[in-house]
DNA sequence: GCCTAATCGAGACGGTACGTCGAGTCTTGTC
DNA sequence: GACAAGACTCGACGTACCGTCTCGATTAGGC
């Protein structure tokens, strides 16, 4: 079973294990200085040593939490992108998708973030392994808990029943992730705004 | 001044240069042996070692020309992406939506464009100064002949007046490429037309 | 006070200690252990974790035991190297040092004595309080022995009354450790012999 | 073929290669470095970080020449031991004892020989193969031209015709190494000579 | 039948070295 | 000049062992 707070760090136990336990310290420490790393140098400069030397945590106990770097960034991950909310449905379907697009925006505004995304991608295109172990389950959960939302939206009539989930998923998370992470343009509120006019309205013209 | 098919790897030179010609067929060799590279293993294969031993040209010989892998990456994405042409306006806007999005998804269908444009978008974090020399100009180019289109259709009362171009341009970038590279479904013209429909109806149902 | 069968790895205890006693199996069954991977793969693979997980013992426990790898050869090669015994002089100082170098023969044709008393040597080197720890005792009880018996033959009148007892202790064991560790001739009975018969008479002709 | 001054580092190579030239510096600073360890910590000290620390050569420069700490050892023992000359008879066969037994004494007296050669022969117990590739052709070499020394000498009726000659280079090189390196007795010139004095004369009092 | 104390298995932890590999740069001789 | 070849520095990789430590559980007296 894996406990709240411990990430991919946690391995599973019963309770209690045998032997010294680990450091409580060291789980959030070292994603603290992750996070500063990735921030400032990106995805490269998240080296098992200069997370050693900012934390004075050992090498090989880093590597006994997380086995590689991408599970270190998967991590910052979770922590800042804890799934999508159920809102309930009141205030109507574009109000929802507005609430979703805050979501995923406000987790990728922190500066750590893109670094962690874009290397964790760019890792699996190396090692298609680490997709499955560490990207799929989190990506899955989002849509699950999109899916649910946007078919709640069907049915009551507010949101076009011919709309490809999955199609709409990818819109609204690839936008944003594209703006802030990939585009040379700026981003702020106002620019999250207008892609959500777009998706909300369509392009066409009232004819 | 740049001669077509000479990428980045070009300098600049007068006419004649003295001393020995640079070997011609280097620069195709290397990009296509890149290419192999990207494509089976990612950005992290894409080493000045083996693309040496693969092509049989030296180490030396490919940093004359790149001075970085960050730069043989960018020339196989400009070689995919020749910037989006302006077809002209006759069938609609939303058949030039189409078409825009069938010429993005047709350049990052090239198994080895994910590699490369994540693996530079990586490199970006930890060397900012290569955004702007590398990255940005293709954007710039994209987006400026993109503006051409949405501003025309925009005159002709096909396009809604209200949409933000480069809003719209995220959106239609962004939600392509995640398709692709990052999310964990199959990505065939089925799902980019899902995308498409979207777009240019909106989400909200008819009042 | 150190007990017989303990080596160096007994503590000085009096009579009954408190607390849980140690269990008397597992002196015998590291030593055997570490003397298997001594003759199988060196000094180098004498490793606490080696010998923890080929004999069910934690580390810890061993730890206890031994301070150090030193240690554990030094009670290995106590074991095979139980002191010159005193043979009597009836027959002669020539079958006198053919005893004793048949003592030592036996004991350095143990496959593990080699990668003990090499490892532990080279030991010395890196830390110099091991050797009188360690080796001193051992090699000062085994001159002091020799000693009695050379000096007894000078006595009797059997041995040459000018020769070095130190030097000769130093060219019989030294020899025989040579041939048998270092040398990469092969060392037999009567390898040993040819060298009992040259400093039994020496080496110049009869003029 | 090899070329002197170079050791166990050197490589074959055809009067001229191609690539930029070995740095000529490299090889006597680290042998330099690296005696200086070895006499003052051992051979558990001879280590790449050490020696590039204390050179300012890269521990990957130091590895293209020397594939081994081994390699470096026996490099080290190579420059001290250039093998046994062969001395004309004239003095006759104990002058020439004299002056091998002098000849290996005055090489194992540089502080770095005992580490060296005791560390090397640690690791022939863990790579077997390092003592063919390595120690062998070293005491072949040696040996050979004892065998040729003594052989004139029984020859010329200056030695016993019955004595063993690997059984006496045993003995003289084995009782050196013995005293020097393993004893915890000093070991000057007359210590040496008291092991001459044994050996010339063997130990059987006058009947 | 508790209390105290040492042992034992298990494993965490800070160090340190290993041997390998890639990035860029530099230095030869040859073309 | 370009080019092949390869030396060179730097720094990270992932592994392994060292010696110390901290847990829970066990096993003996002593009271």
């Amino acid at each position: 079973m894996r406990w709240k707070g411990q990430g991919l760090a946690e391995k599973t136990f019963s309770r209690r294990e045998r032997g010294r336990p680990r450091n409580p310290d060291v789980f959030p420490k070292i994603l603290a200085a992750a996070k500063k790393l990735l921030a400032s140098d990106g995805y490269e400069a998240l080296t098992y040593d200069a997370l050693a030397q900012s934390t004075g945590v050992s090498r090989g106990t880093i590597y006994r939490r997380w086995p590689t770097k991408a599970h270190i960034a998967a991590d910052i991950i979770r922590g800042n992108e804890e799934g999508f909310t159920y809102t309930p449905l009141e205030e109507g379907f574009s109000a929802q998708i507005r609430a979703v697009v805050e979501q995923i925006y406000s987790g990728y505004k922190d500066p750590a973030m893109g670094p962690a995304s874009v290397g964790l991608f760019n890792a699996y295109f190396t090692d298609a392994s680490l997709r499955s172990t560490v990207h799929d389950p989190l990506e899955e959960g989002a849509r699950e808990n999109f899916r649910k939302i946007v078919n709640d939206a069907k049915r009551s009539g507010t949101a076009r029943k011919d709309i490809d989930v999955d199609a709409l998923f990818d819109i609204l998370t690839g936008s944003i992730i594209y703006r802030i992470l990939f585009s040379n343009l700026s981003c702020d509120d106002r620019h999250i705004e207008e892609i959500c006019n777009i998706v909300i309205n369509g392009v066409l013209a009232d004819s």
